[in-house]
Formats: structure tokens, C-alpha cells, sequence
DNA sequence: GCAGATATTGCATATTGTGCATAAATGCGG
DNA sequence: CCGCATTTATGCACAATATGCAATATCTGC
């Protein structure tokens, strides 16, 4: 098990995340320094960027992994696609409920700044284009046209869900954005 | 007039994105600094900031403007919806496509590093938004979540149709983005 | 041509981010 | 359990980014 390092990491750049995302939250970004970010984590400033290319990078969230057997079962999945979508999603989404204040404050947070704001729009793109990949691997060659405004539309149910479940005060984020994901179907059936 | 100014601005604005994609083009985003861009735009280097909140900046393209009466014609318009936006649209992506190196140009730098391909991302993201909120507009209360579902689709006929277009040697921008656009009817009817 | 507004510039400075060398920690095979 | 190989953390030096501020130059309208 060479993943006691893996995980040693992922818990370093959590630790660090953590206190990048309260430390903002409290101050701003333009009045907190990579290196009082370093000091609240417990790391040296250079170890700081040993992890996130740049001081923006330790406040957005870390991609979403899908385990490999999810990827294979929506791939090869027969059903509606949006429902298989949705099964794909939802532990992702799941966990993102679990935290409802932390997920709030970065949600805060990338509204705050111009910097952030970009950055928070690329992390949607990005996603948006994972999902356009896996949409295309299961459609098969010639989809990729297809798969692309597929994604869109997941990607822009995604974001309205989440903007809606953010704003409500309880009740399950998986639950709020994959009933928008659904409610594309309305839209798009394929 | 006092739009004497503003023009100088703008024409200042341009000298230095010009400089700068071109230096950007030729070297690489890491081996060129903004003073070599202000030397060669034969601006101070306070001044390029004056112009451009970070250097990154000076390589994007500036944001469309629509004409207040394109705006208005669309909103009021009663027609099929994709088709007015190809109305409103054309006139954009025809300005595009007249300097087709310098946008080629602009275009691979974008591929070529992260951090320009993140704000590239949020570029489409923005403009995005923007015909959202036109799309709203238009539809009226409550038409929120549609306008950004259309919107995502229109995004992403604009990309897929940019894309075809750079990798053609000739044709205009206009047609084969529109194209794409066009085809998205098949998939979303309104 | 003058007065007021706007734009440009220089200078000082905090912060960012990287290369490189060194030290510490960890995992592995014996 | 121990030393060896590899990965990870750190310190230091330094170029580049980006901003505030004050001074200077340039434009606009009268």
C-alpha cells in the first residue's frame, strides 16, 4: 500500500485548503497572504506552493473522482441516459452535502473576488468537459458534437440545483441538483 | 464627443493586446514579462496596468458589445428564438472572423498554458451569462432556468463551431458558427 | 490660451511564485 | 530493527507581479 503517502498528502492539502477557505472567508482575499495561509495549515510558505500552483488555486474544491467501476456502469449503461447521469453523480454530490457551512463559505467566497470568480467558472467548465467525455465514450465515435451540448445542459442543471440548494437551509444537495438534472429531460429527451 | 477619449483608450487597449499576443505567441506566456509587453506596446509599465488588472488579461479578447438596438430587437422579438440569436450573433463572430491569423493567433496561445485556458474558459462562461440574460429578458418572469439551459446550448454550439472553423483554411466564422447554432435546433426546439 | 479633468509615468514596496540545495520523513528489503 | 532509496518539507535568494501615491503631461471645453 504505496497510498499511506497518497493519503498522507491529500490530508496535507486538505488541511491547507481548510485554512485558506476560513482564513478568506474572515478577511478577504487581497488581506490574507499565501504565507498566513501557510502558518494557519502548519506548513512552510513553500511547501504551500509545493501544493497549489498559486494561492487562488487552495480555495477551489478538489476535482470530483468517480471510481472506475461507476465510470464502466454508465459507459456501458442501456437505460435513459440522464437517469444513468444521475446514478453517476449523486455520491458525488452526496458528499458534497455532507459539509453544508464549508461548502457555504466557498460558495461565499468565489462570489467575493474577480479572481475567484474566473476560477470558480473554470472548475464548471472543466467539469462540464469530464462529463462531455464520458457522454461521448458511451455514445460512441461521431457523439462528440452531441455529448458536448449534452454536458451543457447538465453542467447548467448543476449549477441552478446548486445555487437553489444553497440558498435553501436544509434538505439534501444530491436531492436538489439531480431533480434539476431530471427536470432536463423535459427539455432534451434522449 | 466626448467619446474622442474613449476611443484613444480603446485604440491604447488594443496596441497593447496586439503586442502582447504577438510576443506571447512568439515566446510563451512564462519567457514574456509585462514590461517587455508595455516596451513593445511603447507604454510605461504602470500604464499597461492601468489598462490590464493582471497580464494575463491583455490576451483575451474584449467582450462583445451588441448595438442597444440589436438588444432590443431580439428581446422584442417574436420569431423563432435560435433564429433571432443568430441575428444577433452574426454581426459578433463576422468582426471575428475578418483578422483570421491574429484570431488563430490568440487562439493557440490560449491552449498552450493553464492559467489561459482558465481565463479562456471563463471568457466563454461570461458571454454565456450574457446571452442568459438576454434569453430571460425575453422570456420573461420565471424563464430563468430555461434561459440558462438555452444558453449552455448555445455556448456550446459556439465553441464546437469556432472549433471547426480555426481548423479550416478558409470561410467565414460567421457561417460555420452559426451553422452549428442552427443545429442545435434539432436537438431544442422553441 | 486657460482651467479643469483625464491619462501617463516614476518610484517605492508588499506579495507572488520558482529554482535550487539541503534536511527530514517515509517505505522497503534484508 | 536498520540502513538505503525515494519522496516530501524547508530555507534562501531572486525575478516578476501588481498596487498606491504623487508628480507630470495631455486633452477638452470654454
Amino acid at each position: 500500500m504505496t497510498n499511506l503517502r497518497e493519503r498522507r498528502r491529500l490530508r496535507t492539502a486538505e488541511t491547507i485548503r481548510r485554512a485558506a477557505v476560513v482564513l478568506v472567508h474572515a478577511k478577504g482575499l487581497d488581506h490574507v497572504t499565501a504565507e498566513m495561509i501557510s502558518d494557519a495549515a502548519g506548513v512552510s510558505p513553500r511547501t504551500f506552493f509545493n501544493y497549489f500552483p498559486y494561492k487562488e488555486a487552495a480555495l477551489m474544491p478538489p476535482p470530483p473522482v468517480f471510481s472506475e467501476a461507476a465510470i464502466a456502469r454508465f459507459i456501458a449503461g442501456q437505460g435513459i441516459l440522464l437517469d444513468d447521469l444521475v446514478d453517476l453523480l449523486g455520491p458525488i454530490f452526496d458528499e458534497i452535502g455532507e459539509d453544508r457551512d464549508y461548502v457555504r463559505m466557498t460558495h461565499e467566497i468565489s462570489l467575493s473576488n474577480p479572481k475567484l470568480q474566473v476560477l470558480r467558472n473554470s472548475t464548471f467548465h472543466e467539469f462540464e468537459g469530464l462529463i462531455a467525455g464520458l457522454i461521448s465514450r458511451r455514445l460512441g465515435a461521431d457523439s462528440h458534437s452531441t455529448a458536448l451540448h449534452m454536458a451543457a445542459l447538465v453542467s447548467a442543471s448543476i449549477k441552478v440545483g446548486f445555487q437553489t440548494w444553497v440558498e435553501q437551509k436544509s434538505g439534501s444537495a444530491a436531492d436538489a441538483i439531480l431533480a434539476k438534472i431530471r427536470d432536463a429531460k423535459t427539455i432534451f429527451d434522449v
